[in-house]
DNA sequence: CAGGATCCGGAATGATACTG
DNA sequence: CAGTATCATTCCGGATCCTG
């Protein structure tokens, strides 16, 4: 395939000829770290889904616990607060009984609408594509 | 902020008035449905840093764990199957004394080619972002 | 060089119960 | 409702050793 199509920040490694490698090792390659950053903030299981959630409106704990299927309590609540530490989301509690707690997205979580986007059409794309492998592979068998 | 601004697919979930949701849980919502599959196929830390490795031409097993920083080969090994039994990866073995392992991207890897792009731009921001947080921080206590 | 096999500790997670 | 506390479990990942 197209070699370093999406790395248009040429690296200097020499990997099997000089060995002039001194680099911390994930210096070199703006991409490898731009991701990784990236990753490291809106990575794992649940943070963009909690995103997603909170995006479509809704906004209270259980809520959102019902709409990301899978998690518990817990890690909702772990995830919230890192989401706030990052500084996407911001809580909100309105005293009274019972007590109502909101989340909301900041407009800084709107710089991850790009990312959204894409992770969603490849994630459409992809569905479509294991079916169609699926529904080849029981053509085969039959 | 802007609500269900990534969220074209409106969903009627009558979240606290008509109670009529019925929905497996993650049915509504095809966003959510399709970063989660996104997710489970290039989820995890070290998925897409090895695609942006070998999108950078290195091919080799000890080359790749030099790049993606901080994996062990044991790690590598695994997410390397992985990758290849999603199609992102071709694994091919040159006979020979010593034995070539090579790995390359197929051209299904190139559709992350999007995907890729947000997140890198993306990160370098939100980098930048978090140094003026510090700086006006120290400014603040000096 | 390219990994597989095994052992092992710690961190993440699930389940359950409890609180204001 | 919106969580927290505790426990049990699981699982990930590192280190080490081994092979072809």
């Amino acid at each position: 395939m197209d070699e370093a199509s999406f790395a248009e920040f040429k690296c200097e490694t020499e990997n099997n000829a000089g060995a002039k490698i001194k680099l911390g090792s994930s210096e070199c390659s703006a991409a490898l770290t731009a991701v990784g950053d990236a990753l490291y903030v809106i990575g794992g299981k649940w943070k963009l889904r909690i995103i997603i959630a909170l995006s479509e409106g809704f906004t209270r704990f259980n809520e959102l616990q019902r709409r990301v299927d899978g998690i518990s309590a817990r890690v909702l609540s772990n995830e919230l607060k890192d989401l706030e530490l990052n500084g996407f989301v911001v809580r909100t509690v309105q005293v009274g009984s019972p007590v109502i707690v909101e989340y909301k997205l900041t407009d800084y979580s709107d710089t991850l609408s790009d990312v959204l986007r894409s992770l969603r059409a490849w994630g459409t794309m992809h569905r479509a594509n294991i079916k169609n492998r699926m529904k080849e592979a029981t053509q085969a068998t039959s």
